[in-house]
DNA sequence: CAATATTTGCAACCGACTTGCAAATAATGC
DNA sequence: GCATTATTTGCAAGTCGGTTGCAAATATTG
């Protein structure tokens, strides 16, 4: 299935600019912030415009965002199980100390974590902090 | 050991506004932002006095930051054990998904998990969202 | 109490995030 | 293809948290 096939299936309009976006994040092997993407990105768009792409990308379930150590939004692409319905990112997330990078990393099975009273859970990350390859 | 002390072993000059912050972190039940702080004081000290009051805490161990998933900085008080040199907080967090509020939980095993070649691993945290007693 | 080092408040700036609105554009149906 | 309609885009502008420089205020030292 090609990303307009995609696109339209997660029931976002066909538009050059999300397209683009989409392939940085498919080609990208770590999480892009909007302004990496604006950096990154063949054609010119406007930064409301990548927000609100990221933003719509995010609520069809074809980007999952991830918060960098500086509280900035960081997207990556998502596994084709996630829908506008429900994401499925139940995977563990590397931030790079230094340079501040995040890579998705693999699922991890989580260990039981003993909450207060009355407190529900529902999904549980895991973060992991260190230097990537470039930086350590 | 009264905060005084506390302060003072921690490297830090005893003033009012420290005072008041450090008791304000001890007795909450969740990690607060600086807003939080700014609101909740007693008495009034300015946006950017109460940041470097904050920053001064975590660099001497008498408070660890929590991002929330707005990725807005968030207090919680240190263990003893934490110090200038080296915080001890690995504990797991707790995030409301409805109010936001962070919580500080306790510690776990964490499972170990596989880097990309040439990552170096530090540490790791354990991220629990859900919904608190209050918003459940 | 004087000398010194630190902390505070203020003004000001930055970057990320967000909204309203009008113009441009994609999808739909003839 | 062409008109109609719903969506998307760009721009202006505003919000908020975080951050710095500097001078005045204050804590510590002796
Ligand atoms: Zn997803
Ligand atoms: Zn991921
Ligand atoms: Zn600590
Ligand atoms: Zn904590």
């Amino acid at each position: 299935m090609d990303n307009k096939a995609l696109l339209h299936k997660h029931g976002l309009r066909i538009t050059d600019t999300r397209l683009a976006v989409l392939s940085l994040l498919q080609n990208s092997s770590k999480a892009l912030s909007q302004s990496d993407v604006e950096r990154s990105l063949p054609q010119q768009a406007d930064r409301v415009t990548l927000f609100r792409v990221l933003q719509a990308f995010e609520d069809a379930g074809l980007a999952h965002k991830v918060m960098d150590a500086h509280g900035v939004a960081r997207y990556a692409s998502c596994a084709p199980t996630c829908s506008t319905e429900q994401h499925q990112d139940s995977h563990a997330h590397f931030h790079c100390t230094q340079c501040g990078d995040v890579y998705c990393l693999e699922d991890v099975e989580l260990p039981k974590v003993k909450v207060p009273k009355g407190f529900k859970q529902q999904e549980s990350h895991l973060e992991v902090e260190g230097r990537c390859a470039a930086c350590a």
